[in-house]
Formats: C-alpha cells, sequence, structure tokens
DNA sequence: ATTTGGTTTAACTAATTAATTTAACCAAAT
DNA sequence: ATTTGGTTAAATTAATTAGTTAAACCAAAT
C-alpha cells in the first residue's frame, strides 16, 4: 500500500486541521488525529515530530487563510462602495466555507498573546491599506467623519461575530433551527452590506 | 489560622474565575487554581470534587454576568433610541470590567454545542423581548423593515467583537500599544451607538 | 533478488495531572 | 481539657497522554 494512496502528509493536515480546530490546542488528542487520519501514533509522529509543531502548521495554514486577502480588491479602481461590498461578500463566504476557522484563531490567539505579535504584522500589511482607501474618502465626505480604525473593526465584526457566536445565537434568537440559523448567516452577505453602508455615507 | 482570612469557597472561586477564563477548561490545571487561591489540592478537592464540578461553577457564574441584564432596560418606559443608548453603554461597559468573559463563553459553548441549548434558553427570554421592541418601532417607521434578529446580532456583536479579538486588533491597527487600544475600546460606547442609529433609523 | 521507504503493530517510557489518602496541626468552641 | 472543623503536608494512586522503540511487513524501484 505503500505510496499509493496520496500523500500521507496531507492525510495528516486534514485531520489535524479537524480536531485541532474542533478541540482546540489543549483538548485536541494526537491519538485521535492519528486516527482521523487513519494511521497509527507512531507515524504521526514520523511526519511531525511533535503536537506542537503539529499543531503550529495547522495554525498558520488556518491564520492565512482567516485573514481577508484585500490584495485585489484595493488594487482595483472600481468605485469604494463596489470594494466595500466585494469584500463583505468574498469575507463572509469565505468563512461559510471554513466556519469553525474565526473561532479557533481568536481563541489560540488569546491563549499566546506574546510573541505572536511580529508575526502577525508580518501578514496583514493589506488591512491597514485599506484604512488609507477609507480616509481618502473620508477626505473627499464621501464618508463621514469617524475613526476609520472603528469602520474596520465593525465590518470584521459584523462579519465574524455570528460564527464565532454560533451556538449561543442559534440557541437564543432560532430556537435551534439549524436551518433557520444557515439562511440567516447567507442573508448577512447583503445586510451586513446595507449596515456598513448605511452607518458611514453622510445622509 | 481557621476561619479568619474570610471564605475559602470564595477564595477558591475567584481563584478559579482567572484561571479557567485565562486558560479555557482544558488548558487549566487544579494545581494552578491551588497555588491562586493560596491553599492545597487537598482542600480544593474538599470543596469541589472535581474539576468538572469547579468548572461548572465558574462557567454558570460567568455566563450570567456575560449575558446582557436589559430586565430594567426594557420596562422602562423612555423611547427606545434611549434605551438602546443605555444598553449598549452598559453592556460594553460590562465587558470592560471582565473583558476575558466573552472570548472564554463563545470557545466553551463551542466545545459543548449538545446539552446546553436548553439551559440557555431558559436564562434569556429578555433578548427576544428587546426583539420585540424593535418590531414595534419598526412598525411605527421609527426604523427601517430589516430583520430584527439581524439587528440583534450586529449590535451584541459590535460591542463583543473588539474584546474576543483584542490581540489581532490591536497588533494590526494599533501595533500593540495597549494605552491606544484602551481609549479605543472607550471611545466605542458611543461610536457603536452612533454606528447603530445611523444604520437602522430611516434615512 | 535485494534494497528501500513508508507503514504497521504493539509494547513501552516518561511526563503530566486529577484525585485520594492519612496523619498531623491548630484555633475556636464546648 | 477535649472536641471539632478547616487546614496542611506529603506521599500515593490512577488515568491519561505525548513520544519512543524495535521488529516486521510489503510494494515499488534497483
Amino acid at each position: 500500500m505503500a505510496g499509493f494512496s496520496s500523500n500521507t502528509e496531507q492525510n495528516i493536515l486534514v485531520a489535524a486541521r479537524k480536531v485541532f480546530i474542533e478541540k482546540g490546542r489543549d483538548g485536541a488528542r494526537m491519538q485521535e488525529i492519528a486516527n482521523e487520519a487513519g494511521i497509527n501514533k507512531a507515524l504521526l509522529h514520523y511526519y511531525f515530530r511533535s503536537k506542537q509543531k503539529l499543531f503550529e502548521a495547522v495554525f498558520l495554514e488556518a491564520f492565512d487563510k482567516f485573514l481577508p486577502q484585500t490584495e485585489l480588491l484595493i488594487s482595483s479602481d472600481k468605485p469604494f462602495f463596489e470594494i466595500l461590498k466585494s469584500f463583505i461578500e468574498n469575507y463572509i463566504g469565505l468563512i461559510l466555507e471554513n466556519p469553525h476557522i474565526p473561532g479557533f484563531i481568536l481563541h489560540e490567539l488569546s491563549q499566546n498573546p506574546e510573541n505572536i505579535a511580529q508575526f502577525i504584522s508580518s501578514r496583514v500589511n493589506h488591512l491597514p491599506v485599506l484604512i488609507e482607501k477609507i480616509r481618502e474618502e473620508m477626505a473627499q465626505g464621501k464618508i463621514k467623519p469617524m475613526d476609520p480604525r472603528q469602520i474596520m473593526v465593525n465590518i470584521i465584526g459584523l462579519c465574524v461575530f455570528p460564527f464565532v457566536a454560533r451556538p449561543i445565537i442559534k440557541a437564543v434568537f432560532f430556537q435551534d433551527d439549524d436551518t433557520a440559523y444557515e439562511i440567516f448567516l447567507q442573508e448577512r452577505k447583503n445586510e451586513v452590506y446595507n449596515f456598513i453602508l448605511n452607518s458611514i455615507k453622510p445622509c
């Protein structure tokens, strides 16, 4: 069976992704990851020397996926509000495909506030660029004057929060009806855009 | 020294609160809680038979604190937008005093989506009431027509998110400047209110 | 035919940690 | 003076889990 069913390393990463993101770093078990990957612990450690190494691989990958990739949007010459609309749709769409990543990232970051700072800043040069863009619009009077960082936090928060708080929102406002909540999430692509739009454009 | 320094049970709860909320259920260690409480493990288990029991005590307490207490606000006969303003100020103020609770609750709930549903719904009868209030305003044309649940999620999300995502926001937008971020959080009491106001009131 | 590399099996080590036990301590109440 | 209840200390148990090891297996490449 050697080398036949393609790349074991990938199988492991898929399994590790699932278990780590579901259980968190501390809650995850190497045995469970091995089971999930359909291999045994020995082979697991053969590929990734330690839990820590494996976790880092999963975390970095998840982190890169979690960050909104705004390069394309920013470089486009569309009007700002179209860029905004695309951004929100893309970002919510991305999270819909990986709904557990935001909670995972935020939780693990909260546990490691230390050395992560520099490594973050090296990967998020584009968000401040988006802030610049907001500032320009503001100067032209197309956006109400306010701290652009507040706007950015609002945008991202409105996209992310419904996923991070999924169980509680689903219970409180949707009587635990999965389908209803799924629809609610889909509708947010428009809702969030309109919400932001109305709140930042001069009346 | 018996019975002198008041209630050991309280000391334990304070310590457990700190450790559990900081490290999460899986990351917390009974030994660390005992140290933090200034006692030994034996006494810790003497008061709370198991880690699970202690965790539940901490979790339930935190959960109750985390839920916005809206009864007073709702029962008041102030105009809706004043109620809204109070709600946001109170809630952000509450979280400012317990900034790690939201992340803690949301993370632990994500790990236990099962049996928690009923226990939640028994404690949050007031949030749906607030939804009713929104609906009334909407009927009178004082709020744009839209799904009231979207509004509620937006309100709560805007209050909570900056705390849940603190490390990453602080790194990306504030170059890890604690003071700057603290100011930013304070300003949100007004920012969030204005943001919501502008986005839901008819133009 | 032999070598090689990915793989399994299964037992094992080592470390960590929750939980228990037992004896002793001591201050306050009786 | 004795009892009692909260407390400590320190050793111990029991369970879990990360990580290791060594031997064998097997398919593909040489």
